[in-house]
Order: structure tokens, then sequence, then C-alpha cells
DNA sequence: CTGTTAGCGCATTCAG
DNA sequence: CTGAATGCGCTAACAG
């Protein structure tokens, strides 16, 4: 049998009440009790049951992370933000991955209305277009804190980067580097990031006075192979491109793959720039500029935005959109 | 107020009881009587309360990941994969990270004694020697199960890597192409994986008469910077390699850094292998040779054997140590 | 097949 | 400063 509440108060002939307040520190209890329980608890080493407390106070001391993937630098750097943050305030980190898939999303946020959690930070999925799920959680008040891909339909906090100043750079520095025909690759016409990101790939064309060709601008799914087919069609097509700025690394890689395939010289023929969060410089192909997100901050600034949420009430309707900066980082010799 | 069980008996005039059976399908509860209560639950969109359940019934359907870190893609996939078993079994995943810090792995092993979750996965921290807080765990018969860097010194089922043998193609690869003079960078002397891999590392020195030089074997921390003065002093010293081997990923960016600051031609002057699990080949540089490990699978068979535990009695002391294979993969023209 | 009752372990009223 | 009593929401005897 474990220790409890209980077991205490038998061994120190004291009520479990006063127990549980001394454990607490309350200012009702007096000093020499406090020790006492204390050391009684520290000697039989007695953990408190985390349900029975949670179950009383509605409280879980617990967050979810809602994210499309964990195996991109990335979310991997968010989740090491959010959870650097969590230890801090002891707090719990559940993680889902809905692997882009809506359903799953739909999933997560109608089982999470039960009070497992005190509140949930989300990048929403790429076939998100519909935020029902999203309102109802908001409905029941959990408090929800968006990063990075961040659902602009719902009143809410939210974490990102500087998207359409990332894109535009991008484009620009191709064009500087020579390119006039400069394909965007974009992962969903559903996501706030791309959006915004290809925003700024328009703004960067407009300003050196280059039409936009509908035919450079490709749209992606989940399905590797037909991405590397779509990719092909465009390279080896009438408007071949010169230039691609690819919306997130993992279209970069899809490009990088099709280039090798069909022989194409990347910094020479075609100049590739991409969003990536890869902390490994020095492993990359010197021909890859990246444009960086500050992934751990966002992670750090959106829990701790979640935080705010949880310590103080009336906060539920004070909104903060965060938007940090990217940096775009050219890299070895050959870079383009 | 939530909607709860009585919500639904007073709804439907049936007791609670009734209703939690009904819910649960239990057999002794009639088919028209349950789909009352089923459609009554759905339309007052009831949730019902996880830590009154759990409680109640001492389960918790969660499950607690314990790693070194995040942001390195073997622990991303290894994630991956136990988070596609526990979405599978409707089980819930917290992550907790060490950050290599033995006493953060001694708090949340000892925390986690408290009923919070069902079962734990670990991969121990760089730094621990030291097994009391396994050992505690193991007492309170807290399921748990070691992957890639496990605790040889606990009773306990296991998922690894062929590190050995991993170690030994690597070195007998370098020798092969021609290295006389290899280094071994190993991340602790503690790690389980890590002493396979350099036994498989002097197995290949002897097995080609390569005499062992105790100046090429490497120890590093966490201290990226020392590690890289480390590596310039061997690299620029008497001893001079003419091939590395990287024990783990870090230690190979640390070697491509370093070399970069000294003008030393990789795949010419010096070749290099390395354990590493990056899904982005063809954005790599193309004179890494890697040692791959089927992270996503390890996680996956981590994962499986823990639920083994849990979904039967008496598996406690049933103890499987399964050996996953790792794959060696030369890459592009300038491969080494 | 359904209802009554008694906790799971803890926090918090309300009394002293 | 401390204790007795109540209930968080659910499950599982036990009873019928």
């Amino acid at each position: 049998m474990s220790v409890d509440i209980k077991t205490l108060a038998k061994n120190l002939n004291l009520s479990i009440s006063t127990i549980s307040r001394a454990l607490r520190d309350s200012y009702e209890i007096s000093d020499k009790t406090k020790l006492r329980v204390k050391e009684m608890a520290a000697k039989l080493n007695y953990q408190p049951n985390p349900y029975a407390s949670s179950l009383r106070k509605h409280k879980s001391k617990t967050i979810a992370v809602v994210i499309p993937e964990i195996t991109n630098n990335f979310f991997a750097l968010a989740i090491n933000g959010i959870e650097y943050v969590a230890q801090e305030k002891e707090y719990h980190v559940l993680i889902y991955l809905t692997h882009e898939n809506i359903k799953k999303e739909i999933g997560f946020a109608s089982h999470l209305q039960n009070g497992r959690i005190d509140g949930m930070l989300m990048s929403i999925s790429a076939e998100t277009n519909n935020y029902d799920h999203l309102i109802e959680l908001k409905k029941k008040e959990v408090p929800l804190v968006f990063f990075d891909r961040i659902c602009e339909a719902i009143e809410s906090s939210s974490i990102t980067t500087d998207d359409f100043e990332g894109g535009f750079n991008a484009t620009e520095h191709l064009i500087q580097r020579g390119c006039k025909k400069i394909a965007y690759l974009d992962l969903s016409r559903y996501l706030s990031n791309s959006n915004k990101r290809m925003q700024g790939y328009i703004a960067a064309l407009v300003k050196h006075n280059i039409s936009i060709d509908e035919r450079l601008i490709m749209r992606f799914t989940n399905n590797i192979a037909a991405n590397e087919e779509q990719i092909v069609r465009v390279l080896s097509g009438a408007e071949k491109p010169d230039g691609v700025f690819a919306s997130v690394e993992k279209l970069a890689i899809a490009t990088y793959n099709v280039c090798q395939r069909l022989n194409i010289n990347i910094p020479k023929q075609l100049k590739i720039i991409s969003f990536s969060n890869l902390e490994i410089s020095s492993l990359l192909n010197p021909s890859l500029t990246t444009i960086t997100q500050p992934a751990f901050e966002i992670g750090k600034q959106a829990a701790l935005q979640l935080f705010r949420y949880l310590e103080k009430k009336n906060m539920m309707n004070v909104h903060e959109k965060i938007i940090l900066k990217s940096t775009l980082i050219p890299r070895g010799s050959t870079a383009i």
C-alpha cells in the first residue's frame, strides 16, 4: 500500500486536514507542526496523488502541445522551449501529433475539453480549413495559444515569425542574385504562415517589376512522391524557373531530390532558398540558403503567454500577437 | 457547470451507476438503455473527467517519455514512434527532457512514482552513473522500458541498436578507405550505446592490426566550445588522425566546425563517419557518411513493449532485450 | 438488468 | 492553530 495523507496523519497523531495544510505551507499551521509533518513526509517518501488533487481543485498542472509533426527541427525546438518553461512552472507537457490530419486535430481538441489539461499550445494542421473544433475549445474556456501556424479566425494569442518579411527577403535575395523566374513552393493554402510568406514573395516580385507567373506557384500535399512529380514537371516544363523559394524545409528537400535526379546543378542552374530551422549548419549542403526562425524562443514565448492565462484570471480576453524575427542565412563559399 | 454522470442520470431517470456502466458497455446493461444513455451523452456533449476515473481505478492512461533532449532527430523520430503507438492505445504521452542532467533525471523519476503515469520510456542521460532513482522506480513497480541508452545495471526490457556492429562497421569503413589513425569521439563513458560503439571500434582496429592510440579516443561533455577545443588540439597535434568516427551526430558537427576553422579538406585529408539519424540526406554535406538507426521503429518497439507490461499482469519480470539493425549510408559522389 | 452505497486521496468549508 | 465533515466525479462491490 502506498503512503498517503492519512498514513501521515496516523503517524503524527494529527488530522488529515492539518497534514494537507502543513504540506502546502498554509499560514494556519505552526512552524513546528509543519516541520514535523514535512519530516515525516520525507521519511515515508510521501508522494501526493496528483489526480486526487486535480479532481478536487479542477487544475491539472498539465498543458497539451498539439502539432502537425515532431520530426522537423522547428517543432522539436519549439517543444524544447515549451518544456523549458513548463519545468520552471512545474507543469507537465502532453504531446499530440496530428500528422497534418484535421480529423486527428478535431479528435484531440474535442477530447481535451475534459479537464485533462489546463491549457493548450497549438500549431494547426495543413488541412485545417474549418475551425469549429477550436471555437468549441474556446467556448469551454480552455486557454489556447497558437504558434507559427495560427488560426486567424479565432480571437486568441499567437506567437509567430515575420513570415511576410521572411518571404520578401528570401525572394529579394534570389532576385539580387539574378533570378528572374522564381518558383514558390507552398505547403497548403490554408496555412497562415505559408500565406504570409507567399504575400512576401509576391510583394518582392512586384517591387522588382517581375510579373507573377501562376504556373510557378506550386501547392503540395503530404504525399512526398506526388510533390516531387510536380516539381519535376515544372522544372522541366516551359516555365523553367531559375530560382526556387521553398516555404518549408521538406519542400526544399523534395527540390534537392529532384535536382539530383534531373542532373541540375544547384548553385549554378538553379538557386534554392528555404525556410528551415536545422541546427546543423556545418553538416548542410553549402548551397542551401535558409530563412531561420527563432524556434526555441517561439515555443518559450508561447508557453509564457499560456501561463499568463493560467496564472491570472480576467486575462482570457486579453490577446497578444507576438511576432519574432527570422534570419536569412547564406552559407558556405558556394552560397547562392 | 460542466455536464457529468449525475446530469445524465437525472435527465434519463437512471442511477449514476447505470450510466457509468452503459457508457463503458458493460454486459449488465440492456442495449436499449445503452443507446439512450449514449445518445444523451452525445447530445449534452458529456466528457468524462479523466482524473476522477484515474483516482478511482489507479490507472492514468498516461505514459512518460524521459529523454536527454529533443532537438536531435533520433529522439524526435523515437517520440514519433512512441506517440504512434500511444494514439492506437488511446494513451497520453508526457515528455520530460533531462538535458543530460542527472539531477533532472532523478527529479523526474522520483516525482513520477506518484501515480501520474502508468509506465515510463527512458533513455538515460550522459551523466547518469548512479542508478538509485531507477531502482526505486522499479521497486514502486512503475513499468519501465529503456531505449537506445539503457541501464544495464537494472533488470528491464530494452530496445537498442546493434551498437557494437555499427561501431565496427563504421571503423572498418574508414580502414577500407585507407585510414590508419582513426579517432573515436565519445559522448560519455557512462553510456551503454557509446561504450558498445567504442568496443566495435576497438574490435575493428584489432582485426586490421591497427594499434590503439589512447590519445585518439576523445571524451566530451555537454559544453560544445570545450569539445571543439579538444578536437582542435588532437587534429593539430602529433597524433594527427586521418579518420574520425563520431559516436553521435553532435560530435560530427563539432568536427566539421573545427575542420572549417583549420582549413582541413574533409573528404581528402580527413574522413569522417558518424552515427546520425537525419532524414534529410539530400540537404546534407555529401562528404558525410552516416550510421543510421531505425529510430521510429525503436520508439515504436519500446512503446509496444511497455504496453505489454501494462496490458498483462505477471509480465513485470519478463524482460525483452530487442536489438535492431543500424545501416551504414555512404552518400554522394564525394562519399568517403 | 438496475439501484444503493462506499470509497479513490485530497482540499476546503465550518467549527472549535 | 487544529479537527471533523463534505465532496470533487467516477467505479465497483453488493443488493435486489
